[in-house]
DNA sequence: GTTTATTGTCTCAATTTATTACAATAATAC
DNA sequence: GTATTATTGTAATAAATTGAGACAATAAAC
């Protein structure tokens, strides 16, 4: 940490410059869709966790290890959305903002005051299976409702916002209940994590009955027990 | 041109090192899908056409400059789709070597000749309305079926991949159709270009059905002549 | 004038989706 | 223990969409 003047800045010479990755971290807990935000030491300030890529590692490969380091999870499901290019995005004096509030000087030269472009990914994790890692430079790292986050840094909120639509999009295709939820679940659970990324109620029947019709489920005799009324099955995907 | 030696390499002083653009570049002919390939000179290399970001251009805008010089034309329909950030898919050699059958002899730390992240754009055109133009280093540019494509240069057969995926997944909500056609257009041509994007026959009568229930054309009494049937209809997008 | 190929539209069948209904049942209240 | 409550699984029916074929209309070729 900063307090003992250890902390290592990264150095250019280790990392791809102008070249920055985000990620937009997906969990669900039942009633909202949220993602994991961090907010830097003394500042205020909010982002999405990112970092960047080292000379002689993959695009896809810094992402995962950055997610490995926050998260703490492995093979977690990682889809890019989209690069981020304009030149007004990157603002120089905020990177020398939380810098600052940590403890570093540096030279107006200093490779991360200069102009990046970011590759956003988004994951997919299971709500409850995590216990999120703050960074260095950072205070914490919460999730936050889509509904209800913080002002975010540079570009951050179109990122966010970018990637949930792209999560809507991708909704049927991409078996997004598998991974924000626990191996096993009920229909009312699965059918909850598609309301909160569609943001509107569905019809129990109807989804019942398409979801059962996609031959992607096993149900297990095995049942929940905990409401005041019949226990429904357990399902997991195939 | 290189003849006289007065073709000036690209510096990295003016451009982003490590970062360039690839674009797969659509166009129909009624019957095919076809993208836009170049050669390069004296090499039998193909390859998409793409470009480097200046140091103070957005990425978006170094595309559509891109795509003016080679198509003159402005306003395309572009589109991002993925950023291709492996290691291995830089390959060093083939850059030198295109440059060599051009008479440049690069140094070893020619910033072309490190490690590329590409993000990759599509673009619809109007097959009939571009002349399209090679560049410096290239021979010629052509029309090629995504059938018959020849070997691509490093990983551009992934990125050409990619795109025509991508272009499927979009075809409902994206209106390819408008930009792959003229202004006014009879149903046939428009079932040809869903169909050549598809890979497919559709059915003609609920392909019909289909498009004007969406309520997106209008439909002109004016009448396309020419075939010895009954003439059709044009159709413009609203 | 006849032939030919294609077009615009209609019909009916098949399939899919929406909506309602209802019996089954695990926990709770009594 | 029994009635109550909330939710579940499934069936039945209505509505909407899509598939497949039929057919008259017609611009050009012969």
């Amino acid at each position: 940490m900063n307090k003992n003047g250890d902390l290592n800045l990264p150095l250019v010479k280790d990392y791809i410059p102008h070249l920055a990755y985000d990620s937009v971290i997906f969990g669900c807990n039942g009633e909202q869709l949220k993602i994991l935000i961090l907010e830097y030491h003394n500042t205020n300030l909010f982002a999405l966790p990112g970092g960047f890529v080292k000379r002689n590692e993959n695009l896809d490969s810094a992402v995962a290890r950055g997610l490995r380091e926050r998260t703490g999870l492995d093979h977690i499901y990682l889809e890019q959305f989209h690069a981020f290019g304009d030149t007004l995005r990157s603002r120089p004096e905020v990177m020398k903002t939380l810098l600052k509030a940590n403890g570093y000087e540096v030279p107006e030269d200093y490779w991360l005051l200069q102009r990046f472009i970011t590759v956003a990914y988004y994951a997919l994790i299971n709500y409850d299976e995590v216990q999120p890692m703050p960074d260095a430079l950072s205070d914490s790292i919460n999730w936050y409702s889509i509904e209800e986050l913080p002002p975010l840094i540079m570009d951050h909120s179109v990122i966010v916002k970018t990637a949930v639509q792209t999560l809507k999009d991708n909704l049927e295709k991409k078996l997004v209940g598998m991974n924000l939820l626990p191996a096993k679940f009920t229909m009312r659970e699965l059918q909850q994590v598609y309301e909160a990324v569609l943001g509107e109620k569905l019809r129990r029947t109807t989804f019942q009955r398409k979801i059962l019709g996609l031959d992607i489920l096993s149900r297990h005799e095995k049942l929940f027990s905990g409401g005041a009324h019949k226990a429904p099955y357990l399902y997991s995907f195939k």
